[in-house]
RNA sequence: GGGAGCAUAGCUCAGCCGGUUCAGAGCACCUGCCUUACAAGCAGGGGGUCACAGGUUCGAAUCCUGUUGCUCCCA
């Protein structure tokens, strides 16, 4: 069979993939095994693929196919969530285009319209995920808003509400003037920006007097009403109970004092503007201010702004500091970084509004669920790195209401219905709210249900339940078989987002913590350490690195640099270096195929030294795939899945390809036995079977090839067996020093031009230390060209190379080629070293307070350096001398 | 302003409840090779006062204190 020079990636990924689906495998259903659940982070549905989801998915790819090949039943449940912010602006936009406009046809149009774009565009990103080689179980793929989970968030709403842990209130809430909604505190991003502090006087009442105050937002003074000084400014003492004006306004505001303003801070004077900032507000509700409002929902200026009424925010404040410096008001304009709230979604600037939203209680909540910290913090859920439980902690001890109202369409509306009078009630149906509305208010005559929705994260929170209808059935087969979930993948980012309150939600409705493990992948960046953003234009298009590199490739691109927690510095030429290692893993498939069309080769004969290397060899390659089996566990069970691949991307590539299939190399001119060629190609199903997870495409690819194999069978549902019990670790060890042994002739070779197939004696003294292992002798001579090897006889004092290896002083003799002078040099040199390293390992030991202390293992170590080494220093001189006897006894 | 974390080879990182010649890995780099799987490769090789300054200890990359620089989170 001829097989193409290198794995045709684009087309075999696609070929496999559908393979794989078309038989089902990454399905699960509940049976006897052991479960191994991951659900999805669900992503936004207008999302298209970006590089951190690439890391985020390949990491829950490899974890649930090794799950799959360990025999557990492995579930990846994917889905996506409605994202109300994004997707409303989306379909406002688009009906923009038409000349449609949002208010004009009414919410259930509008949310047909919505429909109709998710269905259009919705699964992309899905679509994308299958090119990565995502094994999601696709049929169950769930989306926050379909009808059981809406109902799901809408029960939960109606339950907290029950409890007491759920209210409406007027408060001061992130304000969104873009999306025109209100916003969670998680939601708005805190940026440093250069802004600039406005001096502007407010004249006093008697003529000529005045105060000066320092605001970073003028546009805001028409809804002024009072400026406070510092009860212990001296400077203004006098002013406090006074009145002064409000500058461009006949507005006249009084003077309060309040320990919160900070006398060093501008002037020492704050103007107090209760309806636009969240300090403000508290100071004026402290003093019995109002709360007058000057900005409008969209952000611009409301009637109380006079001349400057209906301009937009930003545009007002140059206006307002330009008239003001007009009249003479404005006495200074200073620089000053300032931090400016902005929408995550929207990326608009984020406006303190006093509105009546729907909070959930978050101080009673975690008074009733104080697993949702102490779970994470004894590590009854696990974060990995475990650095990130700090963070965890400090937010959840510093915990806000979270406000879940929005004033969108596109969401899970509301469950709560008002009467005319402003009576409230929640229910689900419109039946019940009017049952229970009668009981609260028999002559109700209107019943208007909350026009709000909620938000997107009260829904995402109850995914891990709701994915398995764990609120529609309660209790049902899946939801007790499924939960709680193994693994959840997901950005620091989003830590308050959803694994802290899918943790509350896990607690609170199911009694139980959603997941057992918490992997935090780092933020993918560019090499420049920018976070990769669309705006930028620094994200590389995941699909075209896909085109170009595999997915395989790409995979591993992403993985070897990704240690968790960690910030990946995304650069292209990790993929191209994931591209070359499966290039090497092809080739070496490419080998043994070859040797295996030569096997029926009649002119070529059988390699009559294989049989002494191959036993040796076969044992080899099978201890060390044990030792790593043994390693890939550990590494797994601490979610290191970078050193994980590394350790395996090592074994394939100097253990499997440096050293095994050059053992196992026929000699030239004859080919490999049936037996040599049996065992290269189960130590490759095994390589392959490890690598599985990793590359799942390549490795699927070299499995089918390398045996005939049945319909339907596949690598990605082979068990992997865990035998790493126990391994041969001494000769291991020995397989080392003759490695070390072969690497240090190569090195004389390459040094002196002695060319790599002239064959060289080699003598071993100190075999009475370690001993020398005759049967290792073909595998010497087949990778170094060395025969016949002598230990009994002492080392010839004619002209040689030496170099030692633990206690072995080995020479090569090579008449011709060695300057036996530079080589007594650099012995003499290494003796040195040696004795230097003897003198400070000696003082140590005579140290008593060292002996006296150190535990004895320790000391015993120290007494064994010190053997070793006098051992070395007596094999040299002794090799001098002879070195030295010869060389007198030629000339 | 409050909190957390980081600083080890050119780059990305591991090692860090002190003690194996403890200073490691991958990539990059240098040298020699188109050797009949692979130049996307093979064989060799160089490279770090473990940020700085003190301290504890028989012994510090590892523990403590301070300094500097960077990052993240929260307000």
């Amino acid at each position: 069979m001829e097989i193409s020079k290198q794995f045709e990636s684009n087309q075999r990924e696609d070929f496999w993939y559908s393979y794989w689906l078309n038989n089902g495998y990454f399905k699960s259903t509940p049976d006897h095994r052991e479960p191994y659940t991951i659900v999805i982070p669900p992503p936004n549905v207008t999302g298209v693929l970006h590089m951190g989801h690439m890391l985020n998915n390949t990491i829950q790819d490899v974890l649930v196919r090794r799950a799959r090949m360990q025999s557990k039943n492995a579930c990846w449940v994917p889905g996506t969530d409605h994202a109300s912010i994004a997707t409303e602006a989306k379909v406002v936009a688009l009906l923009r285009e038409k000349g449609i406009k949002k208010s004009e046809i009414g919410r259930d149009t509008f949310l047909d319209h919505a429909w109709e774009w998710k269905e259009k565009y919705g699964g992309i990103i899905l679509d994308q995920l299958k090119k990565l080689g995502a094994s999601c179980d696709w049929d169950r793929t769930r989306f926050t808003m379909e009808p059981d989970l809406s109902a799901a968030v809408q029960e939960v709403f109606v339950r907290l509400h029950e409890q007491g842990l759920i209210y409406r209130g007027m408060r001061m809430v992130n304000w969104d003037p873009a999306g025109r909604t209100a916003l969670s505190d998680e939601e708005v991003i805190h940026k440093d920006l250069p802004g600039t502090l406005y001096y502007l006087k407010y004249a006093g009442e008697e003529p000529g007097t005045g105060i000066v105050v320092a605001t970073s937002r003028p546009e805001t003074i028409f809804a002024d009403v009072a400026v406070c000084v510092n009860p212990n400014d001296e400077r203004y003492s006098s002013w406090i109970g006074k009145k002064v004006q409000v500058p461009l306004t006949d507005l006249w505001v009084p003077i309060i004092a309040d320990e919160y303003v900070s006398a060093d801070f501008g002037t020492g004077c704050l103007k107090v503007t209760p309806a636009h900032d969240p300090n403000d507000y508290a100071l004026g509700l402290r003093h019995g201010l109002p709360a007058p409002n000057g900005l409008t929902e969209t952000g611009h200026l409301t009637e109380l702004a006079g001349e400057f009424a209906g301009m937009d925010r930003f545009d007002a404040r140059k206006a307002v500091a330009k008239a003001a410096d007009n009249r003479g008001l404005l006495l200074k304009a200073e620089e000053y970084v300032q931090q400016v709230g902005h929408s995550e979604r929207t990326q608009a600037v984020i406006e303190p509004r006093l509105s009546l939203q729907w909070f959930v209680d978050m101080q009673a909540f975690m008074k009733k669920y104080p697993q949702v910290l102490d779970a994470v913090m004894q590590d009854d859920i696990q974060f990995h790195p475990a650095k990130f439980k700090n963070t965890y902690r400090h937010w959840i001890e510093n915990i806000k209401d979270w406000c879940i109202s929005r004033q969108l369409w596109w969401g899970q509306r509301i469950p709560a219905w008002y009467d005319e009078q402003g009576n409230t009630v929640v229910a689900i149906t419109e039946a019940e709210a009017r049952a229970k509305m009668s009981a609260l208010n028999p002559n109700f005559t209107e019943l208007n249900q909350d026009e709000d929705v909620l938000d997107t994260w009260f829904s995402s929170w109850l995914w891990p339940i709701s994915v398995f209808d764990g609120f529609k059935f309660p209790g049902n087969p899946e939801i007790s078989y499924y939960y709680p979930t193994n693994d959840l993948v997901t950005a620091p980012e989003i830590m308050f987002f959803w694994v802290a309150r899918m943790i509350m939600a896990g607690y609170a409705f199911q009694g139980k913590a959603p997941f057992k493990n918490v992997y935090f992948t780092g933020i993918v960046r560019d090499d420049q350490r920018r976070k990769m953003s669309k705006s930028l234009g620094n994200s590389p298009d995941p699909l075209e690195l896909i085109r170009v590199h595999g997915a395989d490739g790409v995979r591993v691109g992403m993985l070897l640099s990704a240690p968790a927690g960690n910030d990946l510095l995304f650069n292209e030429n990790l993929c191209q270096q994931g591209r070359n290692f499966t290039h090497k893993l092809w080739n070496a498939y490419r080998l043994i195929m070859h040797w295996k069309a030569q096997q029926m080769d009649a002119d070529l004969v059988l390699d009559p030294s294989e049989s002494e290397r191959l036993s040796r060899a076969e044992a080899w390659m099978q201890e060390r795939i044990k030792e790593v089996s043994g390693k890939l566990d550990q590494q797994f069970n601490q979610f290191r899945i970078n050193e994980a691949l590394m350790t395996v991307y090592k074994l394939t590539w100097d253990d499997f390809c440096s050293w095994y299939l050059e053992m196992l190399k026929p000699s030239f001119g004859s080919k490999i036995s049936e037996a040599g060629l049996g065992c290269a190609v189960e130590r490759l199903e095994q390589i392959c079977a490890l690598l599985h997870p990793f590359i799942p495409f390549i490795t699927e690819e070299i499995w089918q090839g390398l045996k005939n194999r049945e319909t339907r069978e596949s690598l990605m549902v082979q068990t992997l067996k865990s035998d790493s019990s126990s391994y041969d670790s001494d000769f291991l060890v020995k397989m080392d020093l003759l490695f070390e042994v072969i690497t240090q002739v190569r090195g004389i070779r390459q040094q002196h031009g002695i060319p790599a197939k002239d064959p060289l004696v080699l003598y071993v003294a100190g075999t009475e230390h370690i001993h020398w292992d005759k049967s290792l002798e073909p595998i010497l001579r087949h990778l170094a060209f060395v025969s016949p090897v002598h230990t009994q006889e002492s080392s010839p004092s004619t002209e040689a190379f030496s170099f030692q290896v633990k206690q072995w002083t080995c020479s090569i003799p090579a008449g011709g080629y060695v300057d036996m002078n530079a080589e007594m040099e650099r012995v003499k040199k290494e003796m040195v070293y040696l004795e230097g390293f003897v003198e400070s390992v000696r003082k140590k030991l005579s140290n008593e307070r060292f002996v006296a202390n150190a535990k004895p293992e320790v000391v015993a170590i120290e007494r064994q350096k010190e053997a070793d080494s006098i051992a070395k220093i007596e094999a040299y001189a002794r090799q001098l001398k002879e070195w030295e006897k010869g060389t007198n006894e030629k000339s």
